[in-house]
DNA sequence: GGTGAAGTGCAATGAGCGTTGTATTTATTG
DNA sequence: CAATAAATACAACGCTCATTGCACTTCACC
């Protein structure tokens, strides 16, 4: 959302809603212009921000880029899992329910598309980004929201609609087929029609395979 | 150093295989550094050659990123394609061949882990590279080469040994799932226990699914 | 040996950017 | 209203880097 100083004026004074516009901000610069190439000026101007502001709160680039980083991972995820529980927790009819939930997880508005962007950016840069961060990141991110998957699919296989052996590797397997379509480019968004065949697919390969 | 005359258009005083060598060079710093991050000067030095004659082969940075692009597109593309035609010309053990293929596939020795970093390096950059050059990349790398493996897909599926309806999407789907592990960061390697866990339960998952 | 193109070394230019200091302005609070 | 903390505008420093021009060297080939 934005915050009550966005367009035109100029925003002064004392309020405390500074920090979460500038972690706004910063993450549509840094998703689009990747961390090199983004300018705290530009971040500043896309926040609203004084640029003496960031330097006020973060003791520079990098630790904005971190704080990004938790941020947008910590609220993708909590979104995500929301989708998983409110698809997969209670299963009647096994392939259309996954079906559902693919198509949730797939369509843009489930997430910010800004976040998966961060994430290529991320994956890019990942040899000049803390250790520790990316750590922190991982587990607040992708693997807890791929533990929540694995555990669904691990009570469902106990429910005799699954055969799964290794529910992590079998959770990243539904992600990764619900995810996979044919980019004529990098960037190019899938259409509605081409996100239903994705998942439809995807998820008729994760349940029955491709062996007659 | 060796000094390889080929019958490509020889220049009269220095050695032609410059341009390799700077290709080669800057392969090695783009895809560890980045687009921005990396400097003339940094490729320079790790091609031995001289910032200048950088400047005496390409009309800029833009100009040489995009022709490591394509080289290195191209070098990975054939060599996965032989990848492809050696373990699925044909075909005895439809699982045991999958999984040899899928072995060489995702092992490092297959392709330069170089080239891999530069395309995530192109996945963060896509929006700052020209259309032009991001499609020629697709059309002579990634698009080439599923092409081929959806080829031998069909074949294989007219001979009764799969069912695949869309090929291009089970190429997609085969490459995604021998190649879907749960890294603990970005960046880390497979170890040779990891790969083969990998391949084998992608296969078993490629040909079987997961309902009983 | 001479020639001319390719390669090199050096220096300089110019722009962009991260970062900091300082004086000023605003909003909150007592 | 006064005091205080936060936010801003402005300017400046220092550094990196892409790019170019120029003189010089090297090497293949006549």
């Amino acid at each position: 959302m934005t915050s009550k100083n966005s367009a035109r004026g100029r925003p002064r004074g004392g309020s405390t809603d500074k920090r979460a516009a500038m972690l706004d901000g910063a993450l549509t610069v840094f998703a689009r212009d990747g961390y090199t190439r983004a300018s705290i000026d530009t971040i500043a101007e896309a926040a609203g921000v004084s640029t003496r502001t960031i330097y006020n709160h973060f003791r520079g680039k990098a630790e904005l880029f971190e704080a990004v980083i938790q941020a947008s991972a910590a609220r993708t995820a909590q979104r995500q899992i929301e989708v998983i529980d409110r698809h997969l927790r209670k299963v009647t009819d096994l392939a259309a329910d996954l079906i559902e939930f693919g198509l949730e997880w797939a369509s843009p508005n489930a997430g910010p598309s800004e976040h998966f962007a961060l994430v290529r950016q991320i994956n890019a840069e990942a040899a000049h980004i803390p250790e520790a961060a990316i750590e922190a990141w991982q587990e607040n991110g992708p693997l807890r929201v791929r533990r929540e998957l694995a555990g669904h699919l691990r009570r469902l296989s106990e429910q005799g609609l699954l055969r799964v052996t290794n529910t992590d590797r079998a959770a990243v397997h539904l992600l990764v087929l619900i995810g996979a379509w044919n980019p004529s480019y990098p960037g190019a968004e899938p259409s509605a029609e081409e996100i239903t065949e994705m998942v439809t697919t995807g998820v008729h390969a994760f349940l029955h395979g491709y062996v007659p």
